[in-house]
DNA sequence: TATCGCCCCCGCCAAT
DNA sequence: TCATTGGCGGGGGCGA
C-alpha cells in the first residue's frame, strides 16, 4: 500500500449518518458507518469500538501492529492513531460514540467508571474473544446496533446501559494489568493527569504546568500520581511525549525538527537525546526501520475465514 | 504545604 | 540543510 504524502494527521471529527439524531452516538456494520480515510493513519476525536468478524491483513495502531483476526474487539480513545493494511477488506461492527454520549449519563459516578473502563481497555487495544465469549459479544453488539437503528422512546438511555454492559464484559476478558484499582479522590485525579497528559500534545510539558492546570500543587500531585500509579508525573509525561514523538515520526512527513518543535521541545537536539534515552535509537533509525516494517508487504500467513454467522448470509 | 539540597533534565551552542 | 553527538550551566523535579 503505498503511504500517503501526509504534512499533518488527518483528524476524523465525529459527523452522524443520522444528524436528525445528535446524540454523539453511531453503530453498524463497516459498510454503514463508512469511517473516511480509514486506509490511512489518522485519529478521530470520538471513542470507536471495533467488531472484526473477518478480513485478511494487519491494523495498526499508534506504532504497534495486529493481525487481523476474526472475533476480535478494538478500543480506541480520541488522539490513537491508527489505519488498516489490508489483502481483504476488514469486516465487522463498529460501534462510534463522543465523550459527550457518555456522560449524558445522570450519574457522575457511572460516567467516571465508563470513561475508566474505556480507557482501561484502549491502552491494551486489543481484546482476542474465544469461543462462547465471542458469541455472547456478538450478540451484545446486535442488540446495540437494533437499539440505535430503530431508535424508540428513551433509546440513548438503552444504549447507554448496553454500552455499561458491553465495557464491564470486556473488562472481565481483558488481561490484569488492564484491571481498574480502588475508586477514590486520588484515583480521579490521577485519571484527571493522565488524560490531560494523553489530550495536552504541545506546548509546556512541565509537571507544574500540569498541576496548575489541576488546581494542585506540584508536590501534591507528585504524591497522588506515585500513590495511584506507582510512576512519578515526570515519568508520564515523558512517555505520553515519546507516544506521540513515534506516531509523528511513522505516521507524517514531518523533519526530526518539526516533530521536535510539535511536541514542545525547544531544541531539536536535545529531542533526539531524549528519545534516544527513551526508545533506544535515534529518531532517524526509528522513522527508517518503522516505515521499513511498515512498508513491507501484508503477511500472507494471516489468511483469515469470516465468522460463520446466519444473519450475515 | 513549605523548604532545602542533590540529581539530572533541558536548552544553548558547536562540531561533524 | 538536516540529523546526531557532546560539553556545559541553570533550574526543575523529587525525596527528606
Amino acid at each position: 500500500m503505498p503511504r500517503r504524502a501526509a504534512s499533518d494527521l488527518p483528524i476524523d471529527e465525529f459527523a452522524s449518518h443520522a444528524p436528525d439524531r445528535a446524540i454523539g452516538f453511531e453503530a453498524g456494520t463497516f459498510e454503514e458507518i463508512e469511517l473516511p480515510a480509514s486506509g490511512w493513519a489518522h485519529r478521530h476525536t470520538f471513542y470507536e469500538i471495533i467488531y472484526v468478524a473477518g478480513g485478511q491483513g494487519e491494523h495498526v495502531i499508534d506504532s504497534a501492529s495486529y493481525p487481523v483476526r476474526p472475533a476480535t474487539l478494538y478500543f480506541m480513545r480520541p488522539g490513537q492513531v491508527h489505519f488498516w493494511r489490508y489483502e481483504a477488506p476488514p469486516s465487522g461492527f463498529l460501534i462510534v460514540f463522543t465523550e459527550e454520549f457518555m456522560r449524558m449519563q445522570g450519574s457522575d459516578e457511572n460516567v467516571h467508571r465508563d470513561l475508566r473502563m474505556l480507557h482501561s481497555l484502549a491502552q491494551t487495544h486489543e481484546l482476542p474473544l474465544e469461543g462462547p465469549h465471542a458469541q455472547t459479544m456478538l450478540a451484545l453488539i446486535r442488540s446495540i446496533i437494533d437499539e440505535y437503528q430503530v431508535a424508540a422512546e428513551g433509546y440513548w438511555s438503552v444504549l447507554q446501559a448496553y454500552m455499561h454492559v458491553l465495557l464491564t464484559r470486556a473488562m472481565r476478558l481483558a488481561p490484569p494489568a488492564a484491571g481498574l484499582t480502588h475508586v477514590g479522590r486520588a484515583e480521579t485525579l490521577a485519571r484527571q493527569f493522565a488524560d490531560l497528559v494523553m489530550r495536552r500534545r504541545n506546548g509546556d510539558q512541565s509537571v507544574r504546568a500540569y498541576s496548575d492546570a489541576l488546581g494542585v500543587t506540584p508536590g501534591h500531585l507528585a504524591e497522588i500520581v506515585m500513590q495511584v500509579s506507582g510512576r512519578r508525573p515526570s515519568e508520564i509525561i515523558r512517555e505520553a511525549q515519546l507516544l506521540e514523538a513515534k506516531r509523528l515520526l511513522l505516521h507524517t512527513d514531518k523533519t526530526i525538527a518539526q516533530v521536535a518543535y510539535e511536541l514542545g521541545f525547544k531544541d531539536s537536539a536535545y529531542f533526539g537525546r531524549f528519545f534516544k534515552r527513551e526508545a533506544g535509537s535515534t529518531p532517524g533509525d526509528f522513522k527508517r526501520l518503522a516505515r521499513a516494517e511498515s512498508d513491507r508487504p501484508v503477511d500472507h500467513a494471516v489468511h483469515l475465514r469470516a465468522v460463520a454467522d446466519p444473519a450475515d448470509r
